[in-house]
DNA sequence: ACTTGTGAATTCGTTCACAGCA
DNA sequence: TGCTGTGAACGAATTCACAAGT
């Protein structure tokens, strides 16, 4: 994943003058490159032989782990990776690599055992025990994200949130007060903090991620529209509305013309289900 | 692989008997993977001599697009592709292979001029023209989308509102009426969407992205933690905040230990500016 | 007969390094 | 001299295709 590392833009390269009017909120955004730069699982910890995982290949593991969660619900025993693939929309072949990267292992002419791999594919993930998150910025998505549930029910937590807003200091949301920025180094240090959710305007994003730095945080996601410059060693994962909404706005002008316009003349005609993709 | 329709997993293989809480909003999500099919801008359509555009080019121009507008902000006249390259977080190389690519011509010993090549950028990404949204799911994370202004100012002006709940359609969000589901049809056609937002819980993602395909929208943003089926011609964006966490807990596991864990000893030190992506 | 695991081939994307032009 | 544009080298990720288990 690339998540560029070093390259630091100069810190204040662009002024982020950006012109007034609301701007108050991330650009939210979705993600931006994906590819994670392969990790290298081996050495030092306690691990058993795990080799590098490519960064594409994390990603994917937690589609996977989602298909292997309903499967298990339902019962199921086995999958082959016809099957998990087609359900993650993935080809068998790259999700079959994929696993045995993680030194998964199914059983020739079975397949895999639902449970057994659900377990080792978390184990992977690192989700065998919580994470707490602080939650930065609780604007309008801030406060929608701290107000999500299913953050805490898989397995992060929301231990804290921050931000500059005298008004919104002191109040609670979901059952955790909002704290000062200021308060992110003691604050986030006192409970063990290891993943920090940046949903500040961008002006403010750059500090608070420093701060966050500063506290130990390692790992970051960022939903403000601004690259975020760290130091090696620190993760970034970055969630662009904009972006996302310009790539497919970019697809559309591509068939400009190509599809009528009116959307009605023969739209979904047929319907080519692509893959299987289930659910 | 066109394996129709049938070859589903039954569609609801995987029952979302997800446990009860309020499960009521998508996993949030964030992205899954980037890298989008090399779009062919070359043939029919009446544009000029464009080549095939890669994916994760498009992407990166949508934050080529941020800075240059902050540039233009500010008033420079022209900028060198390694300053854009560092403020955008890329390596200037690739930013001047992205620009070659559109086509884009910057002076050799000057740089590129950023009016113009904010008006280029712009070209390429369609945006030169504003793209009617239809938000799908007006929970939790769909208001706050919804309430986000920045969405218009972008020229992404929501042009629909639809949920499933009685209670609130009917209801205005920032000047949009919420309209049942089944509305969506008619009302995506009427209003010219083309790009439809879908921010419902997991079980109802599948059907109301059909129904948006059959509305003619060729273009969706997924935030759903679910994988969905569309005919080919149809583009989907992912955004999976699950994924993001969950890539997140990888690599805080991967260095656990490698990090003292209370988080203070040489935390962000002196911070690594470095350039060249140490890596 | 079926399905995994994986070397080899291939495709895609990034980075280098330098020629070419202002 | 400075910086763009790009061929060529490189590296990463995907896909193929088949040997190897069960």
């Amino acid at each position: 994943m690339t998540v560029d590392r070093g390259t630091r833009p100069t810190r204040r390269a662009v002024p982020s003058s950006r012109p007034p009017g609301e701007d108050v909120e991330p650009d939210v955004a979705v993600p931006d490159d994906d590819t994670a730069d392969a990790v290298d699982t081996t050495g030092d910890t306690a691990d058993a032989g795990a080799r590098p995982v490519p960064g594409a290949t994390v990603a994917r593991l937690a589609v996977y782990l989602r298909v292997l969660t309903s499967l298990l619900a339902d019962g199921r025993g086995t999958v082959s990776s016809e099957e998990l693939a087609a359900a993650a929309g993935v080809n068998s072949a790259k999700l079959r690599k994929d696993l045995s990267l993680i030194g998964s292992s199914g059983v020739r002419g079975v397949g895999y055992d639902v449970s057994r791999l659900t377990a080792e594919v978390e184990a992977t993930l690192g989700l065998t025990r919580p994470h707490a998150v602080a939650l930065v910025g609780v604007g309008n998505l801030g406060h929608a994200l701290a107000g999500y549930g299913g953050f805490a029910q898989r397995g992060f937590p929301v231990a804290a949130l921050f931000d500059v807003d005298p008004a919104l200091v002191g109040t609670t949301i979901a059952g955790v007060e909002v704290e000062p920025v200021d308060a992110i180094g003691r604050v986030c240090a006192e409970r063990g903090v290891t993943i920090g959710v940046v949903a500040t305007p961008a002006a403010a994003a750059q500090p608070v991620c420093d701060q966050l730095v500063a506290a130990g945080v390692r790992s970051i996601l960022n939903f403000a529209p601004t690259v975020l410059a760290v130091p090696a060693g620190v993760e970034v994962r970055k969630v662009d509305l904009a972006v996302e909404m310009q790539v497919l706005s970019f697809h559309v002008a591509q068939r400009h013309g190509t599809v009528p316009a009116a959307g009605l003349a023969a739209p979904a005609a047929g319907r080519t289900p692509r893959e299987a993709v289930t659910r």
